[in-house]
DNA sequence: TATGAATGAGTCTTCATTCAT
DNA sequence: CATGAATGAAGACTCATTCAT
C-alpha cells in the first residue's frame, strides 16, 4: 500500500524552507513588524507551533531570511549577469536594471528587501542589523569587482570601493523615491545621472552632456 | 483665588502639539508599526482617551506628523542655509551636511524620518504615502531652486530637476548604508562622489580626479 | 430615562475588586501557576483586556491579592475572635480553630492560601515572597499579642515571639498533612499536642498527660 | 571495530533515571506546574520524544519522582541517622537537623519537596496526592519508631503516633516560615520549642523553662 | 476638552503530547 | 529504544479603539 503524500505541497519543500520563503515574502511586502507569525505560518502552510521547532523567536526567523538573501545573491543575481554580459561597467548597470525590473513587477510598491529592513529596524535588532550590513557588503564587493575589471577605463586615482558604495547608494535612494512617488521616474533619473557620471569619468560618451 | 497652571509642562505646549511631537519622535526612532499609541500618550503626557479627540486613528496622527515635517522644512532647514550660505551649489551640500549631523547626533542609528517611513509603509497607508511623496517633492523643489541659481556654471542641457532628484537619492541611499554599517563612511563616500560629479559637471575643480 | 445597570453583578462590585476576589479564590484553590488569567477574567466577569488596565502583570495581581489578605486579617479573623473570646490563650486556639473550619469547609483540600503560595513560589517572585513574609509577620504579631496578654500564666523566661512563631508552625504543618491525608486527624493531632504543651507550660491542666 | 560509548554522561545513568532525577530537581526548585517537560528533557539530556517512551504523561513522571523519594528515604536519610546516633529522641532531632542543612544549603529557598508538592497540587492530581500521603506516612512511621524506642522516658499515656505527626508538623511549618522570611530563625524557633516540649514531657531538662 | 475604564481581537510564544521512522 | 518533526490549544500580554461621564 502506498503512503499518500503528506501535504498538498506539490514539490514537497521542507517545512523550514517553506517558513523562510513565506517570511521572506511577507517581510518584503509588509515589513517585519507588520507581519505576524500567524500570517507566516498560514502562508507557509505550517502548523502554528511548528515554527518554534525551527526558530526560537521571530527575530531568528528574520536572521534566517537574511541568510537566505546572502546565499542567493550570487546564484540568483550575480551569476546570470556574469553569464550574459561581458562589459564590466554594463554589469553594474545590469544590477541596477534588475532592481528596476522588480520595481516594475510590483508596481513600484515593494522595493529592496534589504533596504526596507535596514530602515525599518535601525538598530532595534542588532543581530539583524549586522546581517543587513553583511548583505550590503556582499553587494558592494561584487560591484567593486566589476569596477576593477574595468581597469584603466576609469581614472587611476578613483577609489573603486567608494564608487561601489555610491552605486548601491544610487540604487537604494532611487528605489525609495520611486516607491514614494509610485513612479519609475526617480529611479530612472538616478540611473541616468549615474550613467552621465560614468561617461564623464571614462570619457567614453561625452556628447550626452556637453 | 487664582487658577493654577494645569500641567507641569514648563512651556505649556498644547495637547495636540505634544501628541504630534511625541509621535514624530517615536515614529522616527522606532518606526510606525513598532510604536504603540500607549507609548505616544505616555511620552506626550496625555490621557489615553484624549488622543482620539484630536486624531481619529493612528494613521491620522501619522498624517499630522507628515504635515509637521512639511511645515517645518523651510523654517528649520532651508531658511538657515539660505541665511548663512550664498554659493548655491554649496547650499545643496549644506543640506547633505545637515543630514550628516543628524547621523552623527544619533550615532548612525536614526536616519531620515521620511525615508524610514517610506520604506516601512510602502503603499499600505496610501494617504501617508502621498504625503511622503509630497515631502520628497518639497525637498526636491528646494534643491532644484539652488541648482537653478547656479545658472551657467552647470551644463545648459543638464536637467536640473533630475539632478535634484539625484541629490536626494544620494542623501537617502547614503543614510541607509551608514545606518546598516553604523559608520559615517558610506554616507561620506556618497557625498564625495557627488562632489566629484559636480566638479566634472562644472569643471571647477578637475584636479581631484584627472 | 433611567440608565440600566451596566452588568449583571447584583451588588455592583468594582471591576478591580472583582478581579482581586476572583484571583484570590483561584490562586487559593488551584495555585498561582495553574491558574490562567483567562480563568480569572471569566470568573470575575471582566473583559480579557481590562485586567491589564488595573494590573500590569499576573504578578502584580498576585501582589494585590496578598495585600488583600493583609488588609482583611484583622477585620475578618482577629476582630471576631477578640469580640467573642476573652481568654487570651483560647484566642490563640480560636485562630487554629478558624483554620480547622476552613479545612472542614473544603473537604481538607484547600488549606492556607499564604502557606500554599509560600511553598509554591519560593523565591521565584521576590516581591510576592516579601508580602508573604509580611502576612506571616502580621499573624505572628497577633498571636504574640495574645500570648503577652496571658501575662504570668506562661513562664517568665518563655520567649513569647518564638512561641507565636511555633503556633503558626503548628497551624501550617498541620494543614499540610491534613491536605495530604485528606483527613482532619493530623491537624487535630497537632493542635492537641500544642494544647498539651501549653498545659505543661501553664500548669493549668496537668491531668491530661501525667 | 569497537562500539563507542553512546553518550558523554560519565557514569552512564540510564535514560529513565536521568529523567527522574532531572524532574525531581526541577519540581523541587520550581514546582510542578512551573516546570515544563522541555526543561526536564533538556536537563536530563534526553530527546524530547523519548520521554514518552518511559512516561505516558507529565503526571506519571511526577508519580515516579514520588516513588523515588519513598525508595530513598531509608537509605539516604534514616540509615545514616541510625548508624551514627543511638539516643532515640536525638534521632528525631537529627531528622529535623537534616532539613535544616538542606535549608542552609539552598539559602532558605527550596524547602521540603514533599511539602511543596502537597501544597501546590492539593487534590488536583489524586494519584500524586496519595503518594504524597504515603511519603508522609513513611516519615511518620520512622519518627514513631524512634519515639517508641524512647520507651518509658516519655509519659505512658502519650500517643506516640500523634507526637510523630507533631514532629513532622513542626518540621514542615518551620521550613515554610523560614522560606517566607529567608531566614533560619523560624525553623530554629520551632525546633527549640519542640525541644522544650520534649524536656517537659521527659522531665530530663526542666531548667530551661522553669 | 479631558478622563479613565472598557473592549476583544490580536501579539509572540510555550505547552504537553503524538507521530513516523 | 531513540529521534526529531509535527500538532494545535493555551499561555501571558498588548493592541488600536470606544465609551460614558
Amino acid at each position: 500500500m502506498e503512503r499518500p503524500a503528506k501535504s498538498g505541497t506539490s514539490t514537497d519543500v521542507p517545512t523550514k524552507d517553506r517558513l523562510i520563503i513565506a517570511a521572506r515574502d511577507l517581510f518584503w511586502s509588509r515589513g517585519y513588524e507588520a507581519t505576524s507569525l500567524a500570517e507566516i505560518v498560514k502562508k507557509a502552510e505550517v502548523n502554528s507551533g511548528s515554527l518554534y521547532y525551527f526558530f526560537k523567536t521571530k527575530e531568528e526567523l528574520l536572521l534566517a531570511v537574511l541568510d537566505w538573501y546572502m546565499e542567493n545573491l550570487f546564484p540568483q543575481l550575480i551569476e546570470p549577469i556574469i553569464a550574459h554580459i561581458s562589459d564590466p561597467i554594463e554589469r553594474v548597470f545590469a544590477l541596477l536594471d534588475g532592481y528596476r525590473k522588480a520595481l516594475v513587477a510590483t508596481g513600484c510598491t515593494y522595493g529592496c528587501p534589504i533596504g526596507n529592513l535596514t530602515l525599518e529596524l535601525g538598530d532595534s535588532l542588532p543581530r539583524a542589523r549586522e546581517k543587513l550590513a553583511k548583505n550590503f557588503e556582499d553587494w558592494r564587493q561584487w560591484v567593486r569587482k566589476f569596477l576593477e575589471e574595468a581597469g584603466p577605463r576609469l581614472p587611476e586615482k578613483l577609489d573603486r570601493n567608494e564608487v561601489a558604495t555610491f552605486v548601491l547608494t544610487v540604487m537604494e535612494g532611487g528605489v525609495m523615491q520611486s516607491r514614494a512617488q509610485q513612479s519609475l521616474e526617480p529611479f530612472d533619473a538616478g540611473v541616468r545621472q549615474l550613467r552621465t557620471y560614468f561617461y564623464l569619468l571614462t570619457g567614453e560618451h561625452p556628447s550626452s552632456v556637453q
